[in-house]
DNA sequence: AGGATACTTGAGCGCTCATTCAAATGTCCG
DNA sequence: CGGACATTTGAATGAGCGCTCAAGTATCCT
């Protein structure tokens, strides 16, 4: 782990016949290695997407209220205190994803959640989040468990 | 669980005294059910913060990468398929969250992961991901093992 | 000191996205 | 059928974001 780990780290001079791309200056043992359990490009952008969904208060508190029990649009509008209008916007592309599903009755639309994934990973951020209980920007501490 | 438990769901006409805010429909039973159980809006607000800065792939990719090893900036920028500029710019937003930390060899400045429920989530989204292996806009299938 | 390297930063631009408002759809009741 | 209700949808608007380009800072080597 000491012997030929790093071939740019020190080297005073690039040589001219290193450069495959515009960065003459990476660590190509480092690069490698990182690449072989590095994640997908297509995978990524589908995580990404996934987690963007869940990037936005509104939907944060709709998937958490969903998390309860199955709700209306208007007692989710309710709960998540915007216009029925916003919350309807916002559960079509929850329902657009997957992540609820609809049942009718009547006049009523309930919606239920629909991807244990997405719950689990909004339950481990929700734990995570109540267990700190500080603002991210700015002022957020690690390890502020006691 | 049949007595009374919906009181806007049967309920043919709404009556006049009933409207504290705009919504006049609501099921108050439910709604107070879940509102105990439901996440604090600062909360809401930190969470979805936190996500936020997973929906994107170019930082997905590079906490991904990270969370093999730490590495340089333009190593980064090799790994992640993007100019130094830009990933040294979302770079700077996940060490404003505290997502990453920095150190200095020399020239190069090698960043590393500084948030353990980060990675968790980061990884448990992955390895979703990857089990299912499909876009989730308009052709995601649950349970796609098969 | 001077030049090269590694990274950062600020301005500007195009794009996405969450919300609002207004109108439409579908359902129930008389 | 006609009116009230629950929800959906489309257009418009305004804010935020990620990228590029160009300059700035910090470090190393000679």
């Amino acid at each position: 782990m000491s012997a030929q780990v790093s071939s740019a780290r020190r080297r005073p001079r690039p040589e001219p016949g290193d450069e495959a791309c515009d960065l003459v200056h990476l660590d190509p043992v480092r690069v490698a290695r990182v690449r072989e359990r590095q994640i997908r490009p297509a995978h990524a952008v589908i995580l990404a997407e996934t987690f963007r969904l869940l990037g936005d208060p509104t939907r944060v508190k709709l998937l958490d209220a969903l998390a309860a029990e199955e709700l209306c649009v208007c007692d989710l509008a309710t709960l998540v205190g915007g216009s029925v209008s916003a919350v309807s916007h916002q559960l079509r592309s929850l329902r657009a994803l997957r992540l609820v599903r609809t049942r009718r009755d009547g006049r009523m639309v309930y919606y239920s959640l629909d991807d244990a994934h997405i719950v689990s990973l909004l339950h481990q951020g929700r734990r995570h989040v109540e267990e700190v209980g500080q603002a991210p920007a700015g002022g957020r501490r690690r390890g502020g468990r006691g």
